[in-house]
RNA sequence: GGAGAUAUGGCACAAUCUGGUACUGCAACGGACUCGAAAUCCGUCGAGCCGCAUUUCGCGGUGUGCGGGUUCAAAUCCCGCUAUCUCCUCCA
């Protein structure tokens, strides 16, 4: 949510950064006729609550005294009327522009590149492992031999596409033996590494209510996209976010813990609405797919160099695998809803020979905090709002669609990266298994 | 799943039957006393949200778990919901 009191003093200010988020200017206009539509209604009721009240008092003064009232409670029932259609006329208002307000994105960072889309995202940088051209399939070279990250699951007999179809649907898939195996070492690996970096490990509900799909944004802009519980206003997560930055929705934290980091391995459970077609093969894109969350709460003034670590410590991640991969900053055509800046991180799949997105970091300043009112008390003990941060940590699936291609040998099997042989007991290859 | 009970400031509680300025204590804050502190005494204290005003003190509205209703007026009466506790049932 936006500040209204920011959008109502620096209007062609504010309509710009929406036009850069692809908000049309008449938006903006609509909304605050209604907000000033709104706040002379408030005005007006307002006065005569303040008549009713002071009434009140003194119909209650003359019953004590046992004095008749029976006049001034007379004159206060068309008052009492009136205020019932006032307060009725302005719940409508308030409701048009809290829908409006909740449909309006966040507004980027000033560095932000300014586009319609992922052509204008800019890249950052690259990282490749000191080994990676000794490896055979470095960058920009893709011997004949490279299978896809399914073709070697499938071969390998480690992922199964086919009875995730027949038992669930489309984009659904069982992990088999040293499958389940490799992605249980991979998000064992992850946790491992951010609770070392000072994030709170955490279990989260994948169930949650409305209003904290509301909270972090998804609602109610995009409930298309989401698995609602049939009859239920609660949803399966589409990621950890949701639930760990609600964590201390409505609360205020203690200034001296701040910044609080949380980390979390979940499922996430996505329609993929508007996906038909694309990426239909593999772990790219599924309606439930593992990752590894973070989330921050910090204050304002430390929110992006808190943006900068929270990426490293996804970057780290890949580094510790030996996978390839650059960062990105998404222009304001392409990032989320609730984003003010993010960082994509997407890691090199050697047989299509493109960056595939593995993790996406952003800082949301304080537009979720607003909506879910989470605040802390600064240096002169006056309530501000925290600025919240999310980044994927990394999306489990696609990091095991990674390893596969990344890793992938000549004669079929895959390398283990060593960062994960520990929690594979050792294991450094694998190998065909058994079909059943 | 069934039955009963509970929900009021930062905390603990009163007022609910019988509608009329939400009690008291603790904590917190300011002050007195003191070399200083403790104790004691005096004073302030409904968080948040909304609107107006703004150099500053501010004014008004809302606010007793949430949402409705009745009423001149709701913590109090009525309806619905949620959470928690206890018992029964079930269960990993």
């Amino acid at each position: 949510m936006l500040d209204m009191k920011y959008l109502r003093k620096n209007e062609a200010e504010a309509a710009q950064r929406l036009l850069d988020r692809g908000v049309p200017a008449e938006k903006l206009q609509e909304l605050l006729a209604l907000d000033q539509e709104r706040r002379e209604a408030i005005q007006q009721v307002e006065n005569l609550k303040a008549q009713r009240n002071a009434v009140s008092d003194k119909i209650a003064y003359a019953k004590r005294n046992k004095e008749d009232a029976s006049e001034a409670i007379a004159a206060m029932q068309q008052v009492g009327a009136d205020i019932k259609a006032l307060d009725s006329q302005q719940a409508i208002l308030d409701d048009k522009v809290q829908n409006l307000a909740a449909h309006l994105p966040n507004l980027a960072a000033a560095e932000v590149p300014v586009g319609p889309d992922e052509s204008a995202n800019v890249e950052q940088r690259v990282w490749e492992p000191v080994d990676y051209d000794t490896r055979p399939h470095a960058l920009g070279e893709a011997p004949s031999w490279l299978k896809a990250h399914y073709e070697i699951g499938e071969a390998l007999g480690i992922l199964d596409f086919e009875r995730g179809a027949k038992v669930s649907g489309a984009r659904f898939l069982y992990y088999v033996g040293d499958g389940a195996r490799l992605e249980r070492a991979v998000y064992n690996f992850m946790l491992d590494e951010h609770r070392q970096e000072g994030y709170t490990e955490m279990i989260i509900p994948i169930v949650v209510n409305d209003t904290a799909m509301f909270g972090t944004g998804q609602y109610p802009k995009f409930q298309d996209d989401a698995y609602r519980v049939a009859g239920l206003a609660q949803t399966y997560i589409p990621t950890a976010e949701v639930p760990l930055t609600n964590y201390y929705a409505g609360e205020t934290l203690p200034s001296e813990d701040l910044p609080i980091k949380f980390t979390a391995l979940s499922p996430s459970f996505r329609k993929e609405a508007g996906a038909a077609g694309k990426d239909t093969r593999g772990l790219i894109r599924l309606h439930q797919f593992n990752k590894v969350e973070m989330v921050k709460f910090t204050k304002p003034e430390h929110s992006y160099a808190e943006l900068e670590s929270m990426t490293a410590n996804a970057e780290n991640i890949l580094q510790k695998l030996g996978l390839p991969y650059h960062v990105i900053m998404l222009s304001t055509g392409d990032m989320g809803f609730s984003a003010a800046k993010t960082y994509d991180i997407e890691v090199w799949m050697p047989q299509q020979q493109v960056y595939r997105e593995i993790s996406s970091v952003s800082n949301t300043e304080d537009f979720q905090a607003r909506r879910m009112h989470i605040t802390y008390r600064d240096d002169n003990d006056k309530l501000q709002l925290v600025h919240t941060l999310n980044g994927s940590g990394l999306a489990v699936g696609r990091t095991v669609a990674a390893i596969l291609e990344n890793y992938q040998n000549e004669d079929g099997t895959v390398t283990i990266p060593a960062a994960l042989r520990p929690y594979m007991g050792g294991q450094e290859t694998l190998t065909a298994t058994a079909h059943y």
